[in-house]
RNA sequence: GGCGGAGUAGCUCAGUGGUAGAGCAGGGGACUCAUAAGCCCUUGGUCGGUGGUUCAAAUCCGCCCUCCGCUACCA
C-alpha cells in the first residue's frame, strides 16, 4: 500500500450561493473518470471537490433571506453534494472552506507568508457598494449617473479605499516565468499556459489578501502590529479583518491534503499531481497559487488543466444568471447517472469550448450508448446464451484482439493527455470494430450451419461469440470510469465477478485486466441479456433551466 | 488598442501546398442475433470575403468581415 504510486486530484471549489448547474459539474465529472481511472490503475488516489463559502456576497444573500451565513451556506452544500451522488462523483473529501482545519489552514498560510515577509500592510482602493462590499473593475456599470453595482441597479458606487494586507506577488515574476520555462506542461492546454506567460511578462503587481469590513470569512491571523490577532479567550481580534479569497479558497487544496495538521499525509499528498479548473481562474491557480505556496516554503502543483465551457446554442456562454443552463437533475432523470456522465464527456471536449444542447445529448446517447454500445453487448450475449447454451465462450486471437490492442493504447494516450472525450472516440471505434465483426461473420448462419452437423462452423461460431464476449468484457472495463454503474452490470451478463468497489478501489491493476484475454481461461456462464441503455425518442427535453 | 485562437457538409469537428474528410442527422439497400438497433451504399460544401505567391492553396502572404480567449484583485 505505502509504495503504491499516489495520485492526488482536485476540481475547483464551487460558490455556495447557488443550486448548482451541469456546467459547474462538468468539470467534476471529468476530474471523477481521471480519479476513477487512477484507482482502477491501483494508484494510491486522492480526489478533492468541495464548496467555496466565504464572502460578502454570500453573507449579504443570507441576510436578505434572513438567514444566517452558515444556514445558507449549509443548504447549498446539501444541494451540491446531492447532485454529485446523483452523478456519481466519488470524492475522497467534499471540503468546506468553513471547515475547522481549513481555517486552521488558511491563517497558518497567512502566517507564513507574513513570517517570510511577503506580506505587508497596504490601502486597497476601488469602488465599494454599500449593499455588498468592493468590486472589480470588470463588474462595475458605468451610466451618466455614475458607477453602479449590477446586483444593485439602485445604489451609487463610491470610490473608496481600505487598509489592507497585500502579498508580494511582485517579488514571484522572476521565479514564476523560470517554473514556467523548467515545467513546460505546468499549465495545460498550451494556448492557456500561453496565455499565462504573457500575463507574466506583463509585469506582476501585489493584491490584498484581507478585508476590514467582512465577517463572514476567516480571521486575519496576524494584527497590524505583526502579532496574533487571537485573544486570550480564543477569539479573534475583528479589527484584524478577515482573510480575502484567494488566501482562503484556493488553500483548500492544501488542506485536503493534510496541511498544518498531518504532516505525514501532507508529505504524502503534496504536490498535487492536478488541479482541475476553468479559464476564469487560471490566473489565481498558475500564477498566484505556486507564488503563494513557496512563499511558505511548500512547492507548487504539478499541473493546472484548463477545461473549456459547455456553450448554449449561439456559443453562449451557459450561466445560472442568463437561465440557459442545464440542470444535472433533468439530465441524470432523462439519461440515467452513467449517461449524464457520458454525454457530457463526449459531447464537450475537454480542452476547449463546446456547443451542446438536449438535442445533441440525446443524439448521443442513442448513436452511442443504446444503438452502438448497448446493443453490442445485448447481441452478443444473446447469441452466445442461445447458441452456446449459455457456456461462456473463450476469445481467439483474431482480428478485433488486434483492433483492441489499437484502440486501448489511443484510449490511454488520450486520457492520460486529458482530452477525454478524444479517450472514449478511441474507445467507440472498437464498438464499431466488433458490431461490423458481427455482420461479417454472421453468426446465426454459423448457428445453422453446425445444427447441419458442420464441425467447422462450430469451432469458427465459437470463436466469434467468443470475440464478441471479450470485446464487451474489456469495454465494460475500459469504459467503467465513465460509466461505473454499467461496469459491473455488464460483468454480470458475462458471468464475471466486478472486482472493483463504488469508487473504482480494490480491484486488481486494470491494465492486466485489459489484456485481451486476460481472464479466457476462467470458466463462466452467461446470464441473460438485459438492456443496458434504453433509447430515448427525441423529444423535446426540458432544455435550458428558467431560474437559477 | 495589444497578444492569441477560430470561421470547412443540416449539426459537432478533422484536415497546414497536389483532384475536399469523419461522426451524427437525411436518403437507399441487403440481412435478421439485437434496444425498429447493427451492416453496406449514398445525398450534401464556390473550405468567412477579397487580392496575391505558385504548375498547384482550405492549407503560404496582404487586406477586410464576424466570433472567442487573455489583457489583475469576481467566490
Amino acid at each position: 500500500m505505502p509504495d503504491r504510486p499516489r495520485y492526488y486530484l482536485t476540481t475547483a471549489i464551487a460558490y455556495a450561493n447557488n443550486r448548482p448547474g451541469l456546467h459547474t459539474l462538468f468539470e467534476v465529472i471529468g476530474a471523477d473518470a481521471i480519479a476513477r481511472w487512477h484507482r482502477m490503475l491501483g494508484d494510491d488516489t486522492r480526489f478533492l471537490t468541495g464548496t467555496d463559502e466565504h464572502s460578502v456576497n454570500i453573507a449579504q444573500q443570507a441576510a436578505a433571506e434572513g438567514r444566517t451565513p452558515r444556514d445558507f451556506v449549509d443548504e447549498k452544500v446539501r444541494l451540491f453534494k446531492s447532485a454529485e451522488a446523483a452523478l456519481q462523483i466519488s470524492p475522497d473529501r467534499f471540503i468546506r472552506t468553513t471547515d475547522p482545519d481549513h481555517v486552521r489552514s488558511a491563517q497558518e498560510m497567512v502566517r507564513r507568508a507574513y513570517a517570510n515577509g511577503d506580506i505587508y500592510l497596504g490601502t486597497y482602493e476601488g469602488w465599494y457598494c454599500p449593499s455588498e462590499g468592493f468590486k472589480a473593475a470588470s463588474d462595475v456599470v458605468e451610466t451618466a449617473q455614475g458607477a453602479h453595482c449590477p446586483n444593485h441597479p439602485g445604489v451609487q458606487l463610491q470610490w473608496l479605499s481600505e487598509r489592507n494586507w497585500f502579498f508580494r506577488l511582485s517579488a514571484y515574476q522572476d521565479r514564476l516565468l523560470r517554473h514556467f520555462e523548467e515545467h513546460p506542461d505546468f499549465v495545460e492546454p498550451e494556448y492557456r499556459r500561453n496565455e499565462m506567460l504573457g500575463f507574466i511578462r506583463q509585469g506582476l503587481e501585489d493584491f490584498s489578501i484581507s478585508r476590514a469590513g467582512a465577517t463572514w470569512g476567516i480571521p486575519f491571523p496576524v494584527a497590524e502590529n505583526g502579532e496574533s490577532s487571537q485573544r486570550e479567550d480564543g477569539s479573534w481580534d475583528p479589527e484584524a479583518g478577515t482573510i480575502y479569497v484567494w488566501y482562503d479558497a484556493l488553500i483548500n487544496y492544501i488542506t485536503g491534503a493534510g496541511f498544518p495538521d498531518d504532516p505525514a499525509a501532507f508529505a504524502r499528498w503534496w504536490p498535487a499531481d492536478l488541479h482541475i479548473i476553468g479559464h476564469d481562474i487560471n490566473r489565481f491557480h498558475s500564477i498566484y497559487w505556486p507564488a503563494m505556496l513557496w512563499s511558505a516554503g511548500l512547492q507548487a502543483p504539478r499541473k493546472v488543466w484548463v477545461h473549456g465551457w459547455l456553450l448554449a446554442r449561439g456559443g453562449e456562454r451557459m450561466s445560472k444568471s442568463r437561465g440557459n443552463f442545464l440542470d444535472p437533475a433533468d439530465v441524470v432523470a432523462a439519461f440515467g447517472a452513467d449517461g449524464a456522465r457520458y454525454v457530457t464527456l463526449r459531447e464537450v471536449a475537454f480542452d476547449r469550448d463546446t456547443e451542446v444542447s438536449w438535442d445533441s445529448f440525446v443524439r448521443r446517447y442513442n448513436a452511442d450508448l443504446a444503438n452502438d454500445f448497448g446493443n453490442l453487448v445485448n447481441r452478443s450475449v444473446t447469441m452466445a446464451g442461445r447458441y452456446l447454451g449459455g457456456v461462456r465462450p473463450a476469445p481467439t486471437h483474431g482480428s478485433l484482439m488486434l483492433a483492441w490492442q489499437h484502440a486501448l493504447q489511443r484510449y490511454r494516450e488520450k486520457l492520460e493527455s486529458f482530452l477525454l472525450h478524444d479517450a472514449l472516440g478511441a474507445l467507440w471505434e472498437f464498438v464499431g470494430a466488433a458490431n461490423r465483426e458481427v455482420d461479417l461473420e454472421k453468426p446465426w448462419e454459423l448457428a445453422k450451419a453446425v445444427k447441419a452437423g458442420d464441425a467447422d462452423a462450430e469451432r469458427r461460431l465459437a470463436g466469434v461469440l467468443g470475440d464478441l464476449i471479450e470485446a464487451c468484457r474489456l469495454l465494460g472495463l475500459a469504459t467503467a470510469p465513465f460509466l461505473p454503474g454499467t461496469a459491473p452490470r455488464i460483468a454480470a451478463q458475462l458471468g464475471y465477478g466486478y472486482p472493483y468497489g463504488p469508487d473504482g478501489n480494490g480491484g486488481p491493476p486494470v491494465l492486466e485486466e485489459l489484456r485481451w484475454g486476460a481472464r479466457a481461461g476462467e470458466p463462466g456462464r452467461l446470464a441473460a441479456a438485459e438492456p443496458l441503455f434504453p433509447r430515448l425518442d427525441a423529444e423535446p427535453g426540458p432544455g435550458p433551466s428558467s431560474s437559477g
